[in-house]
RNA sequence: GUGGAUGUAGCUCAGCUGGUUAGAGUACUGGAUUGUGGUUCCAGAUGUCGCCGGUUCGAACCCGGUCAUCCACCCCA
């Protein structure tokens, strides 16, 4: 056999019936995005590189698909710059375009490009793939689709609270169980500040996030190995200790972080928000979550992240506060807030937990046994009723065996077959047979339509 | 980027410390049943045993390399 096609790695094919169930995802995400009154846009797969490289941080960077220039890409290098440079800098020389990374970058392009036509605070969702050119794995992709909605031009903690709410309903709705995580990047700064190690935030996170994987002392070790002076591990370890309620951990951080400006602005943040879901509470479980760092460096105030409780795999849904995206497209002080539903995960879940609708409205209600000319031509117009009245039915193209063509039936699941010979279109009737008890009736062509209009509702 | 495992029929997998013609289930095709599918029975087709090289009288099996896939770390959706 010649060598099978095949797609690049990480990618995937999606046969109809994945199609049906992702299709449930999105059809259930975007109905809720559109109730809470977020309005659809659409950016292109491919973005200028220079409006890409350098947001997502190093790491971010390496990830990027680049598009090669089309044309003689080399022209403008001499031969000197070809040598010399080393192959991971030769990239944004010989491609200006690449796949886009996440929506909220593309997102803050917009804005910025749009502002003129755009009522603020704007309020939008998208859902479209992105692309990124990690080690593929369970549950990571290098396509896939992200879920958006985010809510730019408004500071208001409302936003935030709303947010919550819609990751509430989305999982509710799709039957999941979930943990929301919730952390603030002013009260991690705060810590920073406490401890005197300002700009060692990513370093610190990174040990906090390990604490239940290595253990205290572990950390402790790393921490000293990263070059953090003995007083500031020592000022640190009672947040590592810090154990309990949400509630207590707020009580301890409020003195813990009172000589930190932006600590206790965090702080506030995140107090303000437990006591929105006092108020008006959610069926999943919210989690104040102080390992929550979040990657992408652009977030600013409140961290999201969304973990089944029943599946073990990556964050499902994450999102979180960023005060200045914009900036960097030359548009200041713009906030925004935004999460990002993670459709392909969330297949792996419902798929694993098995809790996929049995759905199959669109499918073909009805097919029509092939006889031959005559009876296919006769059909044809019977087909034009039914269709016009809303339901799905097909004629088995070619003539072959009636075996042959249940066989087709049956595999589709069709779950009527209508058979139209020579003696039913001299009496004027169709002999309708319902394929799971095997009854057949014989009805005129008006009686049909209406015996499968109500089997359809 | 670092480490580990696995590649045999369309799919899921057997294949004995190396032995001659590589198997099963399922799916597929035909028939039992020429206007009736899902069950049953009968028959049939299907493989460079991932690829390249080495050891051997002999390799799906052992060795080396290579590619692909999966898993863990990292990062995240």
């Amino acid at each position: 056999m010649a060598d099978k096609p095949s797609i690049p790695k990480g990618t995937r094919d999606f046969n109809p019936l994945e199609m049906a169930r992702r299709n449930f995802i999105f059809d259930t995400i975007r109905k809720i995005f559109k109730t809470y009154g977020y309005l659809p846009i659409e950016t292109p797969a491919m973005e200028n590189l220079s409006s890409l490289m350098g947001k997502y941080g190093e790491e971010g960077d390496k990830l990027l698909f680049k598009i090669l220039n089309s044309g003689d890409f080399k022209a403008k290098l001499d031969a000197e710059t070809l040598h010399e440079t080393p192959a991971g800098r030769l990239g944004v020389l010989i491609a200006e375009k690449g796949l886009r990374y996440d929506l909220t970058v593309p997102f803050a392009r917009f804005v910025v490009q749009h502002r003129n036509d755009i009522a603020f605070p704007f309020k939008r969702y998208q859902i479209q793939p992105v692309w990124r050119a990690d080690r593929p794995q369970r549950g990571r992709y290098r396509e896939f689709y992200q879920c958006d909605v985010d809510v730019i031009g408004s500071h208001s903690l409302l936003n935030e609270f709303e947010l919550m709410q819609i990751m509430d309903e989305v999982f509710t709705a799709l039957g999941l169980k979930v943990v929301i995580k919730l952390n603030n990047r002013k009260v991690l700064a705060g810590i920073v500040e406490v401890i005197g190690e300002p700009d060692r935030m990513i370093d610190i996170t990174v040990a906090i996030d390990k604490l239940d994987k290595i253990g205290m002392e572990k950390v402790l070790a790393e921490l000293d190995q990263k070059g953090l002076s003995k007083q500031s591990v020592e000022k640190l370890k009672p947040v590592l200790e810090m154990e309990g309620t949400t509630s207590t951990k707020l009580t301890f951080l409020s003195g813990y972080l009172n000589q930190s400006e932006i600590g206790m602005e965090g702080l506030m943040e995140v107090d303000k928000l437990f006591g929105f879901l006092k108020d008006h509470p959610v069926d999943a479980a919210v989690e104040f979550d102080l390992t929550l760092a979040r990657g992408l460096n652009y977030y600013t105030g409140t961290i999201f992240e969304v973990k089944s409780d029943e599946v073990q795999i990556g964050s499902i849904c994450g999102g979180g506060r960023y005060d200045n995206l914009t900036g960097i497209f030359g548009l200041e002080g713009v906030s925004g807030v935004g999460v990002s539903f993670g459709a392909d995960r969330i297949y792996d879940v419902l798929l694993q937990l098995e809790r996929f609708p049995q759905e199959r409205e669109m499918d073909t209600q009805l097919l029509f046994v092939n006889f031959g000319e005559n009876e296919a031509n006769y059909i044809l117009s019977i087909l034009r009723r039914l269709r016009s009245g809303g339901i799905a039915s097909e004629l088995y193209p070619d003539p072959v065996k009636m075996k042959k063509q249940m066989a087709y039936a049956n595999n589709r699941k069709i779950p009527f077959v209508a058979l139209v010979g020579e003696q039913e279109m001299q009496d004027g009737v169709i002999t309708l047979k319902e394929m799971e008890t095997g009854n057949q009736e014989r009805l005129t062509p008006a009686e049909l339509v209406e015996r499968l209009s109500n089997n359809i509702s």
